[in-house]
RNA sequence: GGUCCUAUCGUCUAGCUUGGUCUAGGACAUCGGGUUUUCAUCCCGAAAACACGGGUUCAAAUCCCGUUGGGACCGCCA
């Protein structure tokens, strides 16, 4: 196979900066860029902007690993991971706090160059600056009082001690750039003022460090979300003042809260730990997330992450924002829950089974770690076998679920559950009832089911022979029901659960008659 | 307020490039029905949208113009 000409291999990354934990929109832009690298043989990459010295955290930062990790968003380039002192994936990730020198060193061209320059202005006269530009109806800007001062005056400035800034001169155009997404995007930057790229050498800001790390990174594809579009013109600009080729630019559309805003924290929390902690897949997540402003052009809904790899086009990317909207999330993880090998989901309720205190922690590993080490360890030790689990939530996966809802998330799981593993079960009397039974026609149908109960072998206890030995009797009543609900409920102690045989089969003969005569003593 | 982005069912969207096959398709949610010992699964069905106004055209959800609505940004945060 031949090639005319060899493009330039894709390069792309997504930015998070580690103040607070990832949330689905960061996680929604890492996997529009992972898509759009991997069908393109190109290179996915991880930058951590640490800049903010104030509100970045090491545990936001292990918080962004290891969700990205969870979804299986492993970036394919980075330091030796030794050299972080961390653990995931082949590379560390680049990170913005160790890059300062590389940063002041542009910082000084700049400077040297006449393109950028010290600023001496207070933040609160530029504030009030502000402000009455905007009640004047103008755009807000810096008017550039300190671009002309003279060499002695700064050095004036500079042994008062006064603070200064860095400012970029923004050169009064039009910057116009070809939005992957949206097309041709124009700015008039006439409009703008001169912004600031450091608070000093040894502190550059956003605007700055972005143009430098894409540069230096040989990003070729910036694809982040459209609240970042205002941003493109300056860093265009940046990057012409340094001489730098320049990446392309996609913005995507936002994802927004049921006010159509962006999402944020006013609209609860959207962390992807809150959403792990309450038992989504994240092949849920990603397959929810894929399809919230992209769509392939079919009627398919179901996704893997390989599939949506094939199928991806930034071309067929939505341009408006998209709502999150939960109850979908819902319906794609209790599809996933249902599709999963029995053995794969007991292993992934394993951390749920620990918090609900079904079963034990792995005795080495404390608090917030059990949900990270499902995938990683085998089943903890305990009087609860992994086969005892497996045998009831194989019971419910495919269909029930207390109360009004489906089984949609692994952390409804246990409550579902639990009553195969009590001994006392708590009901009132009147949950045994079926429709307008009364006491005494239950009563009988309860005892009569436990006299068939007791007559059948240990070893022809299974679900389809108990079901067929006791079928005929439960025919025998008004209605089947009569039977079947009240011994349902003796045994689960719910008003909604498994079947009745389902339940009796993984519980034993012994513990099945000892809850009806349970049951029986109610009466 | 200024600048920029944007507009198909309540929500996510298909259709728009190459006008007719669109009395606008699918999915989630909602409602009704069937299956069923409960809840659910599953199956069937219903209601539900081209923001508005002009043009162009034999014909517009699709092309053009305008209006209106919505959003984002305007930090010595990212």
């Amino acid at each position: 196979m031949s090639r005319q000409s060899t493009p330039q291999s894709v390069r792309v990354r997504i930015a998070p900066s580690p103040t607070g934990p990832i949330h689905m929109g960061n996680v929604r832009a890492g996997l529009f860029n992972y898509l759009f690298a991997k069908q393109q043989g190109g290179v996915f990459m991880l930058r951590i902007e640490d800049t903010d010295k104030e509100r970045s955290k090491p545990e936001w930062e292990k918080d962004i690993f290891e969700n990205m990790q969870w979804l299986g968003l492993l970036w394919d380039e980075g330091p030796d991971p030794a050299h972080h002192g961390a653990s995931f994936g082949q590379y560390g990730p680049y990170r913005q706090s160790e890059r300062t020198e590389l940063y002041k060193k542009y910082l000084l061209k700049l400077l040297a160059e006449g393109k950028a320059y010290y600023c001496f202005c207070a933040s609160d006269e530029l504030e009030a600056q502000r402000s009455n530009q905007m009640s004047l109806g103008e755009a807000p800007r810096y008017l550039g009082t300190c671009r002309q001062l003279a060499k002695d005056q700064q050095e004036k400035k500079f042994k008062e001690g006064k603070p200064a800034v860095i400012r970029f001169i923004v050169e009064p155009k039009v910057v116009v750039f070809d939005d992957l997404i949206r097309g041709k995007v124009s700015f008039d930057m006439s409009l703008a003022g001169d912004i600031v790229i450091a608070k000093n050498l040894e502190t550059p800001l956003y605007n700055f460090t972005v143009v430098i790390d894409d540069y230096e990174m040989k990003i070729t594809h910036v694809i982040r979300g459209e609240d970042h579009i205002p941003n493109t013109p300056k860093q265009i600009l940046l990057q012409q003042a340094l001489g730098f080729p320049g990446a392309q630019f996609g913005h995507l559309p936002l994802l927004l809260g049921t006010d159509r805003t962006k999402l944020s924290k006013r609209h609860g929390d959207h962390s992807v730990t809150r959403y792990r902690k309450e038992g989504y897949l994240p092949e849920a997540v990603l397959n929810f997330l894929a399809l919230l402003g992209w769509n392939p052009g079919g009627e398919k809904e179901i996704f893997t992450l390989q599939e949506l790899v094939e199928d991806f086009s930034l071309k067929r990317i939505q341009k408006g924002g998209a709502v999150f909207n939960v109850q979908r999330l819902d319906w794609i993880n209790g599809y996933y829950i249902r599709q999963m090998p029995i053995e794969e989901l007991t292993r992934r309720c394993i951390p749920f089974l620990i918090n609900a205190g079904l079963i034990d922690p792995w005795p080495d590993v404390k608090g917030e770690e059990i949900w990270y080490m499902a995938e990683k360890r085998p089943f903890p030790e305990g009087i609860l076998k992994e086969e005892d689990i497996q045998k009831v939530i194989s019971l419910y996966k495919d269909t029930i679920q207390p109360y009004q809802d489906r089984l949609k998330k692994l952390s409804e799981l246990p409550e579902m559950i639990d009553f195969f593993f009590v001994d006392n079960l708590d009901y009132p009397k009147e949950l045994l009832l079926w429709k307008d039974a009364d006491a005494a026609t239950i009563a009988h149908a309860l005892e009569r089911a436990k006299e068939i109960l007791s007559g059948i072998a240990d070893d022809k206890w299974t679900r389809e022979h108990l079901e067929e030995v006791l079928m005929p009797f439960a025919e025998q009543e008004k209605n089947r029901g009569y039977m079947l609900w009240p011994l349902r409920v003796a045994l689960s102690g719910k008003k909604a659960s498994a079947g009745p045989f389902e339940i009796c089969s993984a519980l034993g003969k012994e513990k099945t008659l000892r809850r009806i005569q349970f049951a029986l003593e109610k009466f």
